[in-house]
DNA sequence: ACACAAGTAGACAGGTTGGTCTATGTGTTG
DNA sequence: CAACACATAGACCAACCTGTCTACTTGTGT
């Protein structure tokens, strides 16, 4: 039965998700993974090679589900000003923890992934890289549509993309947890000047 | 003669620094300081009680150091736009590795840090928030200069502190090394606003 | 010359890691 | 019923982890 092989590999990538995020990769070991998900190491194995490959389907899923998310909600309102409005307030209802699918808010699962595996020939670091550039691109779609000319909407999309991120650092570093707020805030000022 | 004390312990600090920040800390054991350092065990251990005092050590090395360096730099310049200005331009110095005493630029080893120990009793993390509230605080100092009034001037803070700490972010995960740059020309916009 | 402080080298203990493997159970299908 | 694929439990391995401890070396001050 296919579905019930895809549950107990979506189960372990749940359970891992759920540990690494909330206490970083290097820190969770495969038998604590197998303990929670109550899965045997054996099965694991059939389904991936390596702890590596897990962590690389991990991110992948996460990536997946935060993409998703994000498009759903971009989705309910018009494109364009009204839709980078939403990203903000999506951002903010992420750090407040108001979105049970992305719960707890421990910061960016990319960032914080990134900051355990940085070597540039490191195929995780590549996807964590990868998923900040769909992002950025959802985004960029968004100032196409309030700015005509390309070279002013990659502009806005940097500036923007650069206080999404300023601001999620912020709400995990700092405890900012309006930083989503003052970030849309700081957000407008940039689309309204000329 | 308590120069040599001295010594042992900073070269323990400044190893440990560079393996924690290159690979993250987590993936680096004690021996592996030890043997990089060259220094023995038993010294490790009179100077610290244990790995998680190393730790600590290190994180608060690093904000002295980084926090020493941020100060001379903007006290080489005015108070005010040109300091801001300068904080953004020593940030791409950072980030395009023209600045020794901080290479290899492999993002900032606080936000680094915070994504292995983000639990809100553990000290290392608390380390963490208390050096980015410093930064903050500095940046904070010069944007009262160009903005008298309170409100404003903590306003205009928040948004160059997104800024700069998105600049990191997209310069370490997406390879942005551009970013400072394009964060001081957001800034100048942000500044020059009514 | 001798005591002493501070260093080195590295064995060792007890626990954890990622990964392999054997033995066993279970549920569907022919 | 028999055969099969898929699951479980967990022993086991070699490597590594943090931290302790013994034994030895060095340099300095009196």
């Amino acid at each position: 039965m296919p579905t019930l092989i895809l549950d107990k590999r979506t189960q372990l990538i749940e359970t891992a998700l759920s540990l690494f995020y909330e206490r970083g990769i290097h820190a969770v070991g495969i038998n604590e993974v197998l303990k929670t998900s109550g899965i045997a190491k054996k099965t694991l194995y059939s389904y991936f090679s390596s702890k590596e490959e897990l962590i690389a389907a991990t991110v992948e899923y996460r990536s997946r589900l935060f993409l998703n998310w994000l498009q759903s909600q971009i989705a309910e309102v018009d494109p364009g000003r009204a839709s980078i409005e939403r990203i903000f307030s999506s951002l903010d209802d992420w750090i407040n923890e108001r979105v049970e699918l992305l719960s707890p808010f421990k910061g960016c699962f990319f960032i914080n992934t990134s900051a355990e595996y940085n070597r540039h020939d490191c195929n995780i670091y590549g996807q964590c890289r990868t998923h900040k550039q769909q992002v950025c691109e959802l985004l960029l779609q968004q100032c196409r549509i309030i700015q005509s000319e390309e070279k002013a909407a990659q502009s806005l999309n940097t500036s923007l993309s650069l206080l999404v991120e300023g601001a999620i650092v912020r709400a995990h570093v700092m405890g900012d947890k309006q930083a989503a707020q003052q970030a849309w805030t700081t957000a407008q000022v940039l689309i309204a000047a000329p």
